[in-house]
DNA sequence: TGACTTTTTGACCAAATTACCATATAATGT
DNA sequence: ACATTATATGGTAATTTGGTCAAAAAGTCA
């Protein structure tokens, strides 16, 4: 694969790769329903605070988060709507699955 | 995140997961437009040809690629039509991300 | 059968990812 | 100023992933 070619599938693969991960993937799904804070993320996925606020991290670098620091809290939600058809599309994928295997 | 819901995100992860590698992309893209055998797509990529069979074995377990071997070589083409969907969405994040730079 | 081609698999190492704890930073309330 | 709450960051250990070489498995052809 030359290097232009190369370059253009890792810019992809960042954003794709930021959504490749159990909790990021709930995160996207619940933040493109409208806004969460930090604190409201960790009560749903229960893991560490510091470990919620790098995931987010990891999805705001990748372009897919909007950001909104109001008094104390950080605010974030889904930039672009599209991701969300990209669960729709792994939930296809999930489906044809099983009608094969049925 | 409870059992259920996280074991949900996890087999949607499993998909995106798969996609979320450059080389594997690259045959994702490849594929949906036809099949091609594996000699073919070492011949595009350039990796060895074990390192390519090996990406392609993360997509079929995935779900993602139609598998179909014809004398010594097996071609491989791409299952769902919404997979090369998820390229499009990525590609329009890296546009917004484009457009709020300049 | 034996040489050759195509693909897969196993062993192994290097690099990346993930999760947690401790700590830092910043805002709020007393 | 001090304690408290909310978020981010650095360090680190455990796990996963990616790539290569060697060898196995399966097909083709002389």
């Amino acid at each position: 694969m030359n290097n232009n070619i190369k370059n253009k599938y890792d810019e992809r693969v960042k954003i794709i790769k930021a959504m490749g991960h159990a909790s990021r993937l709930f995160m996207i799904d619940e933040l493109s329903k409208g806004e969460l804070s930090v604190c409201e993320l960790r009560d749903m996925i229960g893991d560490d605070i510091s470990t919620i606020s790098k995931h987010l991290t990891v999805l705001k670098n990748a372009g897919l988060l909007f950001y909104d620091k109001r008094g104390s809290k950080v605010f974030y939600k889904v930039n672009i709507k599209c991701v969300s058809q990209i669960i729709c599309c792994a939930d296809n994928v999930i489906k044809v699955q099983r009608e094969k295997r049925a």
